[in-house]
DNA sequence: CACCCGATTATCT
DNA sequence: GATAATCGGGTGT
């Protein structure tokens, strides 16, 4: 499995959400290695209302002002953090894509320990639930996504334009009209159908 | 320093 | 399907 370039996400910010379904998260916990398929992602534009870049730069959403490729991580509700791919094209200033779920490939167990439960269909099929399974806080905040180390991303199967969905995203009240969310069709990892 | 809010989840009914 | 839990960050005083 080859790392994906820093290339791969230097590109518009909502294309690089729908390439990333199929793509492998790697999460390096000590000398265990947890995986997943990316299954749901969202994208976020600097233009976009509903993004945390919207405002402007400020120390917490700093990460997706800088170079594409690193992680992205924040904290909501008091309890979860979610994870981030910075990636925009040239024209634009920040960007992120928020990974939502991914269907479990490796380390199963760890994950089921970290989530303390162990259905394995209420794993991962969530950006806070993922975030825990795979250990992600901020300790690895602004991450390079393109190196191995304790989090990166390699290439996976390339997705059927047929099986894949876009719906709008899930939890935003502000540009609800764009469909920005991108699942795989039919996967049971999906946090939710549309 | 007080106030408000949120790219969610678990746990009810 | 409804709602409480929970707390860091942004904003304004």
């Amino acid at each position: 499995m080859r790392l994906l370039e820093r290339s791969f996400y230097q590109r518009e910010t909502v294309e690089v959400a729908h390439d990333l379904l199929g793509k492998i998260v790697v999460r390096q916990y000590y000398h265990h290695l947890l995986a997943g398929r990316i299954v749901e992602t969202e994208a976020y534009t600097i233009d976009d209302e509903a993004s945390h870049s919207h405002r402007g730069q400020t120390h917490a959403n700093r990460a997706m002002f800088g170079p594409v490729g690193h992680a992205y991580i924040y904290f909501i509700y008091g309890n979860h953090y979610c994870l981030n791919a910075v990636a925009r094209n040239q024209n634009h200033e920040a960007g992120g894509v928020l990974i939502r779920a991914l269907e479990p490939i490796n380390g199963i167990e760890f994950m089921k320990q970290f989530r303390g439960i162990t259905d394995i269909h209420n794993l991962t099929n969530g950006p806070g639930k993922l975030a825990q399974a795979l250990h992600i806080t901020k300790a690895l905040y602004g991450i390079d996504l393109t190196q191995k180390g304790e989090l990166y991303i390699v290439d996976g199967q390339t997705i059927p334009e047929k099986d894949i969905c876009a719906a709008p995203r899930i939890g935003i009240s502000k540009a609800t009209d764009v469909l920005w969310r991108f699942y795989i069709c039919d996967n049971p990892f999906v946090s939710r159908k549309s």
